[in-house]
DNA sequence: AGCGATTGGTTCAAGCGTCAAGTAAATTGG
DNA sequence: CCAATTTACTTGACGCTTGAACCAATCGCT
């Protein structure tokens, strides 16, 4: 009998252990992936993101807003990095027909050919890391427990992509 | 019938959907810790996490090289935020005594109270985003698949705090 | 219509992380 | 036992992120 089980301010062995080692994933997995794409593709893991968001949606055309909602980044952080991807060709600004304020970024030709040629390399290492080392079982409760903790990372669900059908 | 199941350069559907939703929660989960922390005690989560490893293990010292490793970040890294939590004093840097060329890095009594202030307000959120959500028998899985992935990510456990009995 | 508040986006300074280079101490190997 | 290498760490320059301040367009209210 630990005396502090309900205790809401500490966790029981199990509890601490598990916390642990997901601080572990969520430390490392990003970084590996990060250096990857740098190597390979000379990407940010966030610019892999902001791209590969864009050539997901139909029209590979998003409102500046919309899509730092999607990449989870302030709209600060994103206008200087789509300010650099736009001085590499990557994808280019629009004003946004609809509301004058609003800007679209648009994913121009060599974006694409971009995404398409980082994404190899990139789901290579997710299915090494992630998706092999689990089977079909494993996998969808990791899902399901990504969904519960989602919930409450994001009630609104304002980050999910709103093309992903469940 | 997927035409393209077996291809290791893509994921199925099911795949892909639990790999968009990790990345989310790899995103964001990080983030909305560190802002808490930041807030209410004036730590990043890497600093914080540096502090909490110091307050861990008997002694309250360790090497930075090995510090390191177990917080996943370059000694470079380190070495800068060493620098920072030393000139708040939170901790100190003491010549190794085996080893010229080393540093232990060792708690200050302000440091151990301040890891002590910050984690109940830090468990909570922790409780609140991750436990709380998942059952006994969710988390424990949860936490087989982090170690899983780690034994991919590291599979030498170097970032394994040595004082954790599984 | 008109005025204040809100929203969409940019910019700048300050802070933090990274990479390459540097120093110093220990280890290896001939 | 000395030279070459490796290990432990620090520093400095550069790039990215953050947060506050800012502008401009739109919305909400009366």
């Amino acid at each position: 009998m630990t005396p502090d089980s309900k205790d809401p301010r500490w966790l029981t062995a199990e509890q601490r252990l598990a916390w642990l080692d997901m601080v572990r994933v969520l430390t490392r997995l990003p970084a590996t992936l990060g250096a990857q794409l740098e190597r390979d593709a000379g990407l940010t893991f966030f610019e892999y993101h902001v791209l590969s968001m864009l050539s997901e949606i139909p029209g590979h055309a998003l409102r500046l807003s919309r899509l730092a909602q999607l990449t989870s980044s302030s709209l600060s952080r994103l206008s200087n990095v789509v300010k650099r991807l736009e001085a590499r060709d990557l994808l280019r600004r629009e004003p946004d027909p609809g509301d004058g304020r609003a800007s679209r970024a648009v994913l121009t030709d060599a974006g694409m050919a971009a995404v398409e040629q980082a994404a190899p390399g990139h789901v290579t290492l997710v299915r090494e890391l992630v998706v092999d080392p689990l089977d079909a079982k494993q996998l969808s409760r990791l899902h399901a427990a990504h969904e519960r903790i989602l919930d409450r990372l994001d009630p609104a669900s304002s980050t999910r992509p709103e093309w992903l059908e469940t």
